[in-house]
RNA sequence: GCGGAAUUGGUGAAGUGGUUAACACGCCGGAUUGUGGCUCCGGUAUGCAUGGGUUCGAUCCCCAUAUUUCGCCCCA
């Protein structure tokens, strides 16, 4: 048997409906934020993304799916959304002509390879949110709530914010030497990642799950201490529009995110989810007014937000959330001969055209199984054809609820339906 | 990339080196020949992830592979 490749999975049933109710939900939401939806191939010239993500941790020489095409060009496939975005804004000149920023959202499969666990895929879906174009604060704080907002509106709304700033380039370098100066001489205090991550990535050593607790870290320096004045100043705006906006937030001076781009605003979403592990997160995001540059474009300030979406459904299953998903149809339709099957045909595609969701025997069987199988899918009203009553232009119609049965006639049956849902 | 655990019908699962692989749900058929949901009766794995090996004999023991899952690394 050919079994499906490492780390996906095929969605179908009640599944397909959870991911359908969560991708229409962030829809609607994004646009009525004035989002655009936007696309960008699923697979990129492999430099885009080792430009992007940079080279300090593993993710470029591990964690991507890379190939040659026919013609040995070195391909990508997508492991992240933004990366291709901003090479989009940069090849379509999408700052020109454009004093407004852009905004942007995306929901769909990034590749990764990763070693699965539940709710971590190598094929995975991704909703994300980008401006592209301004470095006002308010931005960040949009994109921000935005997440926050849509959260709390499929239903898990103990989501806190946890937010930090990584300061400009120049406040960040300094904390970053500060914190390298700091921890040099303590490097036997420190786990055996942590020795490495301190010529890698010192500042995910904040981050580490075994040295969280010592006192080596509780002790450290802090980035608020390096930020210069104006990065200061920015943060602290960004956080009282958060606060105009009701957004419950949290300072964690330990979030660093781990890409090179970010600088200024960063932050995830905490969710207090026993099955998710402690400390969960549901995605996160920053400023990054670097990497447009870094990609070739004009300086663009940028901020951007994403969450993996399997993580999303698995929090909203544990909130038990889908509960009010299950199915249930308008209209069932009945026969059993040929004739009446027939006469089923057509009435079901005009019940269909008038907007009343509605069932088709499928399967020739006696009537007490077409029964079985309209109580399945929940139908409200049952159609049901004999020969008889149809040579008089009639149809039974019996309420699947209060069980009362009518004849009706069979020009006034939409308008029946419709008046009994 | 590293380490641990698991895999038996459509589903949840019991079980054993030796002729017929429990039980339950679901599904199919009948009691009930065109008005059901309850009940009763019957049928539902030529098969125990895949490929090798050990053995007179393997679903069971051994090895490999695949997938799932837990932890680490990483987390865009």
């Amino acid at each position: 048997m050919i079994t499906k490749p490492k780390g996906t999975t095929d969605l179908y049933g009640i599944e397909g409906k959870k991911w359908e109710y969560v991708n229409s939900m962030i829809r609607e939401f994004c646009e009525m934020y004035n989002y655009d939806y936007m696309r960008t191939p699923v697979f990129e010239s492999s430099e885009l993304y080792h430009r992007s993500v940079g080279e300090t941790s593993d993710i470029v020489t591990k964690e991507t799916y890379d190939f040659k095409d026919r013609h040995d060009r070195e391909l990508t496939l997508r492991p992240e959304g933004t990366a291709g975005i901003v090479r989009s804004y940069i090849e379509n000149k999408m700052y020109a002509n454009n004093s407004d920023p852009v905004k942007v959202y995306y929901n769909y499969p990034m590749y990764r390879y990763e070693r699965p666990q539940a709710g971590r895929m190598r094929e995975l879906t991704q909703f994300g949110l980008e401006v592209l174009g301004g470095d006002d604060p308010m931005l960040d704080a949009e994109i921000i709530s935005m997440p926050y907002r849509l959260f709390e509106e499929l239903g898990i709304d103990n989501v806190t914010v946890m937010i930090n700033s990584l300061g400009d380039k120049e406040s960040r370098d300094n904390y970053r030497k500060t914190l390298v100066e700091y921890l040099t001489p303590k490097i036997d205090t420190l786990c055996s990642d942590c020795q490495n991550r301190l010529k890698t990535n010192p500042l995910r050593i904040l981050d580490c799950k075994v040295d969280k607790d010592s006192e080596v870290l509780k002790n450290a320096p802090k980035i608020m201490d390096s930020l210069n004045d104006e990065s200061k100043a920015r943060f602290e705006k960004v956080l009282e529009y958060l606060r105009l906006m009701d957004i419950d937030y949290e300072i964690d001076q330990n979030i660093v995110r781990g890409l090179d781009y970010y600088d200024h605003t960063v932050f995830e979403y905490a969710v207090d989810i026993p099955e998710l592990g402690s400390g969960a997160t549901l995605g996160g995001g920053g400023r990054y007014n670097s990497l447009v540059e870094e990609l070739g474009g004009p300086a663009t300030s940028c901020v951007g937000f994403a969450a993996g979406l399997d993580r999303v459904v698995l929090a909203m299953d544990y909130l038990n959330l889908f509960d009010k998903l299950n199915k249930s149809i308008d209209c069932y339709v009945m026969y059993v001969n040929e004739e009446e099957k027939m006469k089923a045909i057509e009435i079901t595609q005009n019940l269909r055209l008038n907007g009343i969701v509605t069932e088709l025997n499928n399967t020739n069987k006696n009537l007490k199984a077409q029964f079985k199988s309209a109580d399945k899918y929940n139908a409200k009203q049952l159609v049901i054809l004999n020969s008889e009553d149809l040579f008089k232009g009639l149809v039974t119609v019996k309420d699947n609820i209060t069980k009362e049965e009518q004849k009706i006639d069979e020009y006034e049956l939409v308008d029946y339906l419709i008046s009994n849902l």
